[in-house]
DNA sequence: GGCGGTTTTAACGCTTCCTTGATGGTTGCG
DNA sequence: CGCAACCATCAAGGAAGCGTTAAAACCGCC
């Protein structure tokens, strides 16, 4: 559940961090150069930043600037370099900590609990209104005519994809492959008890609905 | 006006980061023992600890572990040993960075700022109430009808994590993850056990609870 | 080494949710 | 008009999750 962003040149490090932090529980991905690296970080949500300093080709605490320009995950370098100032120069540029190798993989472990400890998720406010029903997707919270609305964690997932997607068409697969697996893709049915619930849950009018519309044979849209 | 709480048994040590630290605009009070710098740290609030591990009266690691008892400030750790199990300890006792003597002063110093750069001014509200109880985040009471709730180290983690994110639904792993560790994700079965009890010390009707509210199938939410 | 407090484990009834199949309605096309 | 494909709705059985309790294991401390 803890996605931990690995960037180091040596493919041999980097597969060892990654078979133990999966051990430890993290979802790992892996970049072996800055480019990479930060296209990664703006990919998905990070929760930590392990970032090597010696990169092929872009200066790392160069790198550790322009990752602090759009997240403020923690980031714990690390370098074979001792010296004071690197330190210093890394630490100063938006590092949260500096381990110099070789290292114990239980100190790691240890600096990369205590930084996820003091981190907060930072998770901005995404809430999607109709004039029907309110939908705040950081809380986790549906909520019509000022009372709430309780969903299942399967209406739940449905409709975070949707609303996620406003006014886009979802297919009956995506739907199905991200709510119950890939393996799920011709259990159409679940689809029609599911949207049936939601709509009798949120839609004022069930027989109309005016926000969660179904494309017939193709899939269902969610519109604000 | 940054408060920095230095706590070494070497006199010549402690006078050293005294006037490095007040020539860097740092307000440095000291303690040369575990005994004073806890009462040290119950006097005036501070942005930041630095500790030494090996002082004479108390264990470092006990000195930490007693500290977080009332104290959320970041604590940098000091120590002459260098083996990992050390570290690890210090570390998963609260610690939030740990360097071993000899030292540079200007990596000391680099370190401090990346801690309080993260640290958040504890300018904010950290008294939240309901109509049942009231938990103050900064000195880590809980108090219902007045009096005293004791809670369990473990319970005040799984209550502070929900507190501190009012409203939002704090998944199971989430949970999980932040009190005992992202290896324990699976263990649904410890939050039942303990919010049974956080509602049994805190809900007025433990049958039908109105602040600490369960999620089936997802987590747990706290409504102020 | 025993003691008080805490955490972990296990077991139980109970509630909620998922799945499944059946039924009827709608749409489109030959 | 009749048929086929697709969709909406409902209800019921079984699976999974929850609250609760109590006992066992663990821990720091006297």
């Amino acid at each position: 559940m803890t996605a931990v962003l690995v960037v180091d040149d040596d493919p041999h490090l980097l597969r060892a961090l990654r078979i133990t932090l999966q051990a430890h529980g993290y979802t790992v991905t892996t970049a072996v150069d800055g480019t990479s690296a930060l296209l990664a970080a703006t990919q998905n949500p990070l929760s930590l930043i392990i970032l090597d300093l010696g990169l092929p080709d872009i200066d790392g605490t160069r790198v550790l600037k322009e990752l602090r320009g759009f997240s403020s995950a923690p980031v714990l370098v690390l370098s074979a370099r001792h010296g004071s100032e690197d330190k210093v120069e890394a630490l100063d540029a938006g590092a949260d900590d500096y381990i110099t190798k070789p290292f114990g993989l239980d100190e790691l472990l240890a600096r990369l609990r205590a930084l996820l400890r003091r981190s907060v998720e930072p998770e901005r406010e995404t809430v999607v209104r109709t004039d029907a029903f309110t939908v705040d997707l950081a809380k986790h919270r549906v909520t019509r005519d000022g009372a709430d609305v309780r969903l299942t964690p399967t209406e739940w997932k449905i409709l975070e994809v949707l609303v996620r997607n406003p006014e886009k068409l979802i297919t009956q697969q995506q739907l199905l492959s991200r709510v119950w697996g890939p393996a799920y893709a011709k259990e159409t049915n679940y689809l029609r008890v599911y949207m049936a619930q939601l709509r009798r849950k949120l839609e004022p009018d069930t027989a109309s609905p005016r926000h969660l519309l179904t494309e017939a044979g193709i899939g269902y849209r969610f519109m604000p």
